[in-house]
DNA sequence: AGAAAAGTGGTAAACGTTTTCCTAAAAATT
DNA sequence: AATTTTTAGGAAAACGTTTACCACTTTTCT
């Protein structure tokens, strides 16, 4: 590995010389000497060292990511769209997996703090009690939160609201009053907004809304069974269901099989993140789309933005699209 | 940000001290200084900048990590797993994305080597061409690959063979006969090794090899949909259909449908890599388990001996293993 | 008691860059 | 032709660590 000396000495120049033609400096110098220096860059195959480099410039050119859970497709698609955006500025992303574990939040945060990160995206879900965030805050103009915005750092939010109501509306638009809601833990601001949408497409519809009709869940395909059983099982049964989320909505048309329920005739099922198998499920899943791609790509881009000095807005509201398939829709 | 400097002004000692006290060398230091350095450490909330100390002992406790895309559940796990053992050792990883572009397989290397890293994990899948291996030559005996083992780096590889071997013959013993194969692109070795467990578990059990009953696809729900409509409207049809991976198994379902065809009764479907959704897919797939977490820490674990010079087997093959849902077995 | 060894601390030289000064030559101005 | 300005290059000081080397005490051994 041969470093800046070496390639000063292949070409006859200092070191200096041959750092400020591969910087491009406002320093000139001159086309012959650029030559030589190039030439011998080329020859030697160097490489600057990025650390020298970094240390120097108190710029690492690397930001960190944090997230949950790098084998759920949702954050596994924000760190495509990051990574994309990144490369585009030459930036790398380190990556930090937390399991939602507090304990491991904290401790990403200081690895990357040692590792010098210019920034942070941070996509935690859920924080319990407030140290992690505490140590957040010392990277201050250096951080972007996706999916929260009861704190104080820019945030790509996506707008849940509207696309729980957009479902909600599309399944009374096909003649359904009695729709049943699944959700999951209140203290996730994502399940309340998605819950608050369902609430509103019922009110704007002067649909009575009816708490018997709403359970709480896991976000799994098992949960989403076990409380779609409990709805079918009750007093007052549903001839539609929302379910919080897609995988909760596969579990959903797994009960209704049981029961004998023909989808979407029986029962009419929309789900919410619209993951890759929903449109192949069988029948393919009527779903809400959340951006993701769209909410990494563009928190890289605030990250970028807060590094380079120039101020971003606040929030960021990412826009969802109802998908119709036929898990709603009669032929 | 403090440094070490300011510690060793705090505590009244010089720097050698601090770091001293702070990398337990045997360079002993008294219990007195030691607990000095380490009240002014907390107080400061004193980090090392491991950009400096990387740079100084060549060493960064950094990996690059290469994938075609994170976005697949595969290779998630992969990395889910890669995380999970290098956090206990204090190691970070630095994510490639290349979409199995060779460029940026090439730009992704060279990244990583100015960002020296202390090795490689790569899982590129095809690599057409020679020139990206030839750049991950230069990292020499401090690379990992999986899933690949016809290239001088240790390899962490899956046992395709005997998986697609055992799924075959687990459909053999439920009697059938006319048993149709869904494979793809011939030029990968995993392709062509399951194509070999499907041939050999024939042969074992004297079954006739019909290359009718052989297609190649690709690895969609959408491409298993295709070729089974093929299979199901060719001469020959087959009473069970093996597909390459689930995704394509799910096509696969999809397709019987489409022919009125009960899974299993009519046809039994058997998938490969369990993905998160095939349990709880209608109905539930029987599938070859990949011990893909497993993949991840073994190589890092591998990549860990390798760069403590400890030497590591050339090649490290992982059991897979069969999982028997509803798609096969009528109960 | 004197010498050797062990214990404890500091100074300064690395690691590989970038960048601030300097300086010398060349070009432009008077 | 003398002066100023511009251009082009080098020397050396940073960036924040680790560690080799040195020096002074204290302990241990003969």
């Amino acid at each position: 590995m041969s470093k800046i000396h070496d390639v000063a000495k292949r070409a006859n120049v200092s070191i200096a010389t041959v750092s400020r033609v591969l910087n491009s400096s406002d320093h000139k110098v001159s086309a012959k000497t650029a030559e030589k220096v190039r030439q011998a860059v080329k020859e030697l195959d160097y490489r600057p060292n990025a650390l020298a480099r970094a240390l120097q410039i108190n710029k690492s050119m690397t930001v960190g990511v944090i997230i949950p859970d790098i084998a759920n497709h949702y954050y596994a698609e924000i760190v495509r769209g990051i990574q994309k955006e990144a490369d585009k500025e030459g930036y790398n992303i380190i990556l930090q997996n937390t399991d939602r574990n507090p304990k491991r939040i904290v401790r990403s945060i200081n690895l990357l703090r040692e590792k010098v990160v210019d920034g942070i995206i941070f996509s935690g879900g859920i924080i319990s009690g407030y140290e992690p965030l505490s140590v957040l805050q010392e990277f201050r103009d250096r951080v972007v939160v996706i999916g929260r915005h009861d704190v104080n750092f820019p945030a790509i939010m996506v707008d849940n609201i509207s696309g729980a109501s957009q479902a909600v509306q599309h399944l009374i638009d096909l003649g359904h009053t009695k729709i049943g809601f699944i959700g999951w833990a209140i203290n996730s601001t994502t399940a309340t907004d998605r819950l608050s949408g369902y609430k509103s497409a019922l009110a704007q519809n002067r649909c009575r809304f009816d708490k018997t009709l709403v359970r709480e869940g896991k976000l799994t395909p098992e949960s989403g069974y076990a409380e779609a059983k409990k709805l079918l099982s009750g007093k007052e049964v549903p001839t539609a269901i929302f379910a919080g989320n897609d995988q909760m909505a596969f579990g959903v048309i797994h009960a209704a099989m049981e029961f004998g329920l023909k989808v979407p005739d029986d029962l009419a099922v929309v789900g919410f993140d619209d993951i890759p198998l929903s449109s192949f499920f069988v029948p393919p899943l009527t779903t809400v789309e959340i951006p993701k791609f769209s909410l990494g790509t563009s928190s890289m881009r605030a990250l970028m933005n807060l590094i380079s000095g120039k101020n971003t807005s606040r929030i960021k509201l990412h826009k969802t699209k109802l998908i119709i398939r036929k898990s709603s829709q009669i032929n």
